[in-house]
DNA sequence: TTTTAACGTGAAATCGTTTACATTGCGTTG
DNA sequence: CAACGCAATGTAAACGATTTCACGTTAAAA
């Protein structure tokens, strides 16, 4: 654990010509490349990020910034797996900030970012028009956007074409025989929950179905709003034969108020809904759900994170993933 | 985003008494202070955490690291909720370590941890004897594991009394009537594997239940292990009438295989595990499960390393926190 | 043989803090 | 009134790297 000074007196050279070969930059004759490869390995050195960082603040120092809204959510687990894993093979670490929805977290974490000096930040914004992001952005520091991009402004995004998918799910449970189908929406006003809501209206047209505001519930995103208004669906007169649900904690959610109605799936009410999980199949029956590429998301975004901290000029991506419809027991 | 040095040209004084208002020590006139803090608003000054890192290394930089083998398993996305939360309450961000069982993975980690300065981290290391972590450890480096001790060191560490759980677990199992009951293993070796084990062998035992060495399997830990062992266990021709799990994915797995084989739960085959899941209640019929209290051994944790960090001297803890055996419909 | 370029290296500035030490001025005290 | 203590502030070194500039040496080009 010395520092470079320590090698560079061990060698007898001068910290310069450490730096040299660290880097490999500049020439610098193979006899003390070898003498000081030897002082590097006899005293365990490691170059300390931190100063590199310090000093060449906007090279990359091999350090991201993650910033999402609920590491609660598998959704959300599985884009930081993606992340995570791109970056371990860029050499980066990440610092990992988890806001919860609640904006001065957001705003505190966005802070420490900057001050860590990150090289770029990949973030899912609270809002559309989140002021302290858009202005880090126009200040300069890579960033891309995953899950909900930023409006009025240029930036790299990586989503999902949320209302297809939802209209691909909501067109399927009419096409099966469900008229009375159901929306428990994910925290209202975020892009998503709103393009998903679009989508859930859309095939409901198509389908000749009249559109019932009853039938559309909104909730926060969590596990808990989807058993509360899972139940206030249910217990309505005449209640929903399917159920489309926002997000998976959502699902979740109502699966557990299905179950302990003692009701059974699908026959008495199908439910599929946004976000499948890797044990769908666990379930009994087995969920159905549209899924998104999570983990591709992820690397995606690492990679034109990557490519815009090599080149800030380059032109501004907008990447929009395929859903798929994964048809099984539970619609 | 300015630096102290235009902080104090703005205000006319030198950076030392801006420091010096900054951390609230030392001595200065109310009247400069005010100036001082007039100039950092206007500013919008930020103090940059790198360069205090650099410069007074071990002192308070507000930074950990986290070092987790699986995000993938809930187990661990709860405890690192718990660090995270805990460690925003602190004013403190993390460095977030997935090193997925993979011990070059893991080394790659513990040393961009060192190189970054990282006040102190929490572990859940891949062995109990460690090397690269506990010479971290003996360096001085302020460490408290998670879920996983060190051996031959002292450290902090919180974890479960596993053998307890799997005990309590297996003994109700005993004693509801079940009279061939399985262990599916995770990773073997490692210390909760083994204790598990024990606590699984004891409970037959004190169940006059002669242990059959061809009802226990052992995996990797992950979902896939689950799946497999379970279908094998359940294809033998005298198949266990029960399953006890070594983890949360595991149970998913075996669960998988259950259903898909089309056997009730628990009449064909009850199953109960490590690890209870916030969605338990979702699953027909509710799983029932061993629960550590995952979110409040990240809390411990961060509670340990704070303290350690302010006082590098005090002696080590190992925290043995319950667990809770939460009998729900499986089993 | 002289000019030029490339190579190999070191000195020193720099990044933005903290902090030990020095300095100044002023009120107390013997 | 000299000596002292203390409050308020500044100076400068350090943390550990990167990087620019300069300098000497040697080999290639003219």
């Amino acid at each position: 654990m010395g520092s470079m000074n320590e090698v560079a007196r061990l060698a007898g050279v001068s910290i310069a010509t450490v730096s040299r070969v660290l880097n490999n930059n500049g020439n610098v004759n193979e006899a003390t490349r070898v003498k000081i490869l030897k002082a590097i390995k006899e005293l365990k050195y490691q170059p300390s990020r931190v100063a590199k960082r310090l000093r060449s603040k906007g090279v990359s120092s091999n350090l991201f910034g993650v910033l999402v809204p609920d590491i609660e959510n598998p959704f959300y687990v599985d884009v930081l797996r993606g992340i995570e894993e791109l970056a371990y093979k860029n050499n980066s670490a990440i610092i990992m900030c988890n806001y919860g929805q609640d904006e001065r977290k957001e705003k505190f974490y966005l802070e420490i970012l900057q001050s860590e000096s990150i090289d770029g930040l990949i973030a899912a914004p609270a809002h559309e028009d989140d002021v302290l992001l858009k202005k880090m952005v126009t200040d300069g520091l890579p960033v891309v956007c995953v899950d909900r991009g930023l409006s009025g402004i240029d930036v790299d995004v990586v989503l999902v074409d949320n209302a297809a998918g939802a209209f691909n799910a909501v067109d399927y449970l009419a096409k099966s025989g469900y008229r009375r189908i159901a929306y428990i929406s994910g925290m209202p006003g975020i892009p998503s929950s709103l393009l998903r809501e679009k989508g859930y209206r859309d095939a409901l047209a198509a389908n000749q179905i009249p559109f019932d505001n009853r039938l559309v519930k909104f909730g926060n995103s969590k596990h808990h709003s989807g058993v509360v208004l899972c139940r206030e669906l249910l217990e309505m007169e005449n209640p929903p034969d399917a159920i489309f649900t926002g997000n998976n904690l959502i699902t979740l959610g109502a699966l557990e108020t299905i179950n302990a109605m003692k009701l059974r799936i699908p026959e008495d009410v199908a439910i599929l809904g946004f976000d499948d999980m890797y044990w769908a199949n666990s379930l009994n029956p087995s969920l159905s759900a549209v899924r998104q590429p999570a983990y591709e998301i992820g690397k995606r975004a690492v990679e034109l994170l990557i490519q815009r901290i090599q080149d800030p000029e380059r032109s501004c991506i907008q990447m929009a993933l395929n859903t798929e419809l994964m048809k099984r027991g539970s619609a």
